[in-house]
DNA sequence: CCCCGGTTGTCTAATTATTCGACATTTTTC
DNA sequence: GAAAAATGTCGAATAATTAGACAACCGGGG
């Protein structure tokens, strides 16, 4: 499980790289927000441990939350888990609310943070899955109504291409598959 | 849009009525959070507002977390909407992650709490909306697979089948949208 | 009430599709 | 490289589909 942390202060990444390196299989660290766009196009990130503040002069942070509706709106998106020492209520209930799959406040504590993480990236996982599920559940809705209203003929050549394709191509198994005899398949075939 | 108000505080209850009463179609409240399982059970309530502290020796939430579960754990599950005198980020988070759609403290700001009820509806809505196209996906999953090793022949009957339910049991116009004579039709459905 | 358009159930004869057995050929597999 | 499996193609027997036709039936409107 490979980890991201994304905060502006140096010793702050030195020392979360150090607690969480022995315990997840990739620990990197970045102070700049402004390269994760690129870094997880490449999309090999479980998680981000993303700090709310980087403009020091706003400390609402709006930065956080900003970033964090950024990465969510990525394809395949990793789970977030969103770190701050200025946390308040309606601030984390806004992060929960975008998608954060956790929010902790520093000072914190090492092993809840990785208990956390973990917890977080199994989440994201099952939201993922949820999500390609839905995405084939449109497209399936879709084909039962395409079917609803198909010819018989229609429905017969689409089914017996399915059929030979899932047979690899090999037509007399095919046939069999069908219940019709190899010849007549020819027929159809041939018939295009 | 029917809201329920659960809070052991009857002067609470009250107010809130009187806030929420000219915005919502319908608006209840119950002092005791052990009716929920039977009012909810009714299925009428789009939202409940939660109080999160009804035993006064015990301020830390872990009432409201528990009917919080309780109510999420039903079928068709209202939207919650939590609202709290005593609440830190940790509890904010852990109420979140269970599922509320938002969350308040005490005080509350009148018009923002109508704006976070109706948008938890519509949240809610939604991801009701989700669920249940997850689990008609899985059956037409399942159906599609079924029909992966249909005979021919199978297949042509199921298709008939469906058609003519959707033509209300009109053999003619069945037939029609089928591509094949009236007679084969006849012909078929009589060799069973 | 009776007529009418549409459906139903049934029939024939002509047409078309499917099946079976067989054969030569090609491709796969061991 | 030989055996096994798949392909491509026949012809003839069998089965299914078609078009056309006819009597019967049902439901609504004149």
């Amino acid at each position: 499980m490979k980890i991201l942390i994304v905060d502006d202060n140096a010793a702050v990444r030195t020392t979360l790289k150090l607690v969480l390196g022995g315990e997840f299989e990739e620990v990197a660290a970045v102070g700049d927000p402004t390269l994760l766009p690129a870094i997880l196009s490449r999309g090999n990130v479980d998680a981000v441990l993303l700090d709310m503040n980087f403009d020091n002069r706003k400390l609402d942070g709006s930065d956080g939350l900003f970033w964090l509706e950024r990465i969510k709106s990525m394809a395949q998106a990793p789970a977030v888990v969103l770190i701050t020492a200025f946390g308040d209520v309606p601030l984390a209930v806004e992060a929960m609310k975008r998608g954060a799959e956790d929010f902790v406040t520093k000072p914190w504590e090492n092993g809840e943070l990785i208990e956390k993480l973990r917890k977080a990236i199994s989440k994201n996982r099952r939201l993922r899955d949820d999500g390609r599920r839905l995405d084939k559940a449109k497209e399936l809705e879709k084909r039962a109504e395409e079917q609803g209203r198909m010819t018989l003929d229609e429905m017969k050549r689409k089914h017996i291409q399915a059929t030979i394709e899932k047979c690899g191509g090999n037509l007399t198994a095919a046939a069999e598959h069908l219940g019709v005899n190899r010849q007549t398949l020819y027929n159809i075939l041939k018939r295009e």
